[in-house]
DNA sequence: GAAATCTGTTTGACAAAAGCAATTAAAAAA
DNA sequence: TTTTTTAATTGCTTTTGTCAAACAGATTTC
């Protein structure tokens, strides 16, 4: 994978704009007599929990062992930490944080998170939200543990204003990169989506959004056509948060509102690129109930239509 | 300004978690018997260029007076940096970096973006673009110089896929933020634009986008309804970025295409709470030509239409 | 205009933080 | 059993950073 000098140049910056408040985030510390690394140290026993050892805080906080055995030391000499031997080996001690150990973390962290409250106090709400999201950003792309995990995804059941926008643009986008379509698909969005706000009507319409913090990242609705019959449109979850089951939480949402609005069946269409997404459906009782190729948004595609029945 | 929890949590969250990766991205520089502190002196040295004194990098850089100067009494010997006595005040020096102070700077960043490119090899090109834009909206937010500056700013005049879509997205949201629009809004901005895409034209049709990284940030654009007239529409910049120009250099993009494929007049629609954009128009030449009261998107509100001649 | 005060910088003494190498003791391999 | 490897500790050292006092030029005060 190529690395783009822009890129580059931009994380070398942040670091640097970020040493500088590092500097003022961990002031706090000193208040407490502990260092950067003791403080690193008593928060990975907490994540750890038990079995944790000196080697594997040295293998993952990247800290000299020395250095670390007198941090320990200390640690235990304050009752900070509990130390008993492992029975598999002599020689390793498993370390876990005391009730004592775990109260002063949590005064550290009250600690911090007043200073952060000062740093944080002249921004308005909204660029608050804007920063936590960045900063989630940056974790998540940078390590690998970081990982987006079903719980930070929320769900919304109302349209608010912007969000029909939002969507067409993760359609316009995401299909053009992933499937080739051409500027026609988003137009035909667009077309789809004015007649949808149009004749918008909650009792028989109704969309669901997957969001993280303040943005959509998936999509569904199901829209009343007639009194018997539903259509199920605007289906995708943004790459990035693929693989956590967030479209089957999304599919299952939507044949539930059709049911409960008392829908016979809801149809679909969607094309034979869609692997994941038709194997999905699938899954959920739809069939296939029709097909036809026809050339479509710059490309030949085999448009497919999926039905199910709910009664 | 109230401070979100949530907010305090992540900021604390990702401030653990960089003092992880500053540690390996700061490695390099213990093979350049440098600190930290040293390495931001040299840094700070560079940006400020001239005049910059032992007080302004203490106050600025919150570095202890007898550490640094220590620091700089090494730089010296090292013929790293060069002193030049003030004449205006006796105890007081200007410091300067040397060539050969640039050139070791350069090395070590040369050595930090080693280390960052490594850090990004397996990210993906896209993901990559994501974390730079996510470090800058950090920055940005926390820090009061680094405002965005119209250097950050590109322009593209081509209509991608996914652009319409966010257009639509900015429009909505942030109306309804600003103004109170209702969803109405965002089902008319649907409709214009789903009137423009399928009739999309690139000799009388043209789309200007404000860019920050890959995000659209401002929009305009021109139709041409007929031979002789041409509408402006979509005209908005992102709050985040107001004040800095680039209404104005939309709006002059979109009266030279207007001029540029020979129409003789542009007219728009707008309402009376658009104070800003109004005067901009008028300061443009634009006049007002009619305006009529009445209930819109939710609201009581005053349409304006303007015009223009272009010869 | 001299004394007192203030300000920018330097110096000395010292403490804290961190790294390196040798050592110990248990485990694993030969 | 001997050798080698590994987990942790200890002694020693360097680096980094802090604090208070000193110093010298500037400013204020009387």
């Amino acid at each position: 994978m190529s690395v783009n000098p822009e890129v580059v140049r931009e994380v070398s910056e942040f670091n640097n704009y970020y040493n500088s408040l590092a500097e003022l985030l961990n002031r706090h510390l000193a208040d407490n007599n502990l260092s950067l690394s003791a403080l690193r140290v008593l928060i990975k026993l907490r994540e750890e929990e038990e079995q944790c050892t000196a080697g594997k805080l040295i293998a993952n906080l990247g800290i000299d062992g020395g250095y670390l055995s007198r941090i320990l030391k200390s640690f235990e000499s304050n009752q900070l930490i509990a130390k008993r031997k492992s029975n598999l080996d002599g020689r390793t001690w498993y370390l876990q944080l005391t009730p004592k150990g775990s109260r002063l973390l949590e005064t550290l962290e009250q600690g911090s998170a007043e200073q952060i409250g000062k740093l944080l106090e002249p921004v308005p709400a909204e660029q608050q939200q804007a920063l936590a999201g960045a900063m989630k950003t940056v974790r998540h792309i940078l390590s690998d543990d970081a990982k987006i995990s079903p719980e930070d995804i929320t769900y919304r059941r109302d349209l608010q204003p912007g969000d029909a926008g939002f969507i067409m643009h993760m359609h316009g986008s995401l299909y053009a990169k992933e499937a080739g379509y051409n500027l026609e698909f988003e137009t035909h969005t667009c077309k789809t989506f004015y007649e949808f706000l149009e004749a918008y009507n909650s009792s028989k319409d109704q969309v669901f959004l997957a969001m993280h913090g303040n943005q959509i990242i998936g999509s569904i609705a199901v829209l009343g056509h007639s009194r018997y019959a539903t259509q199920m449109r605007w289906f995708l979850v943004h790459p990035d948060y693929r693989g956590i089951g967030i479209g089957q939480r999304l599919l299952t949402e939507a044949i539930n509102a059709a049911k409960e609005k008392l829908f016979q069946k809801i149809y679909l269409i969607t094309t034979s690129q869609q692997v994941a997404a038709t194997s999905l459906f699938k899954k959920n009782g739809f069939r296939k109930s029709g097909e036809k190729h026809m050339p479509m948004w710059g490309l030949q595609l085999t448009e497919e239509r999926y039905e199910i029945d709910l009664i």
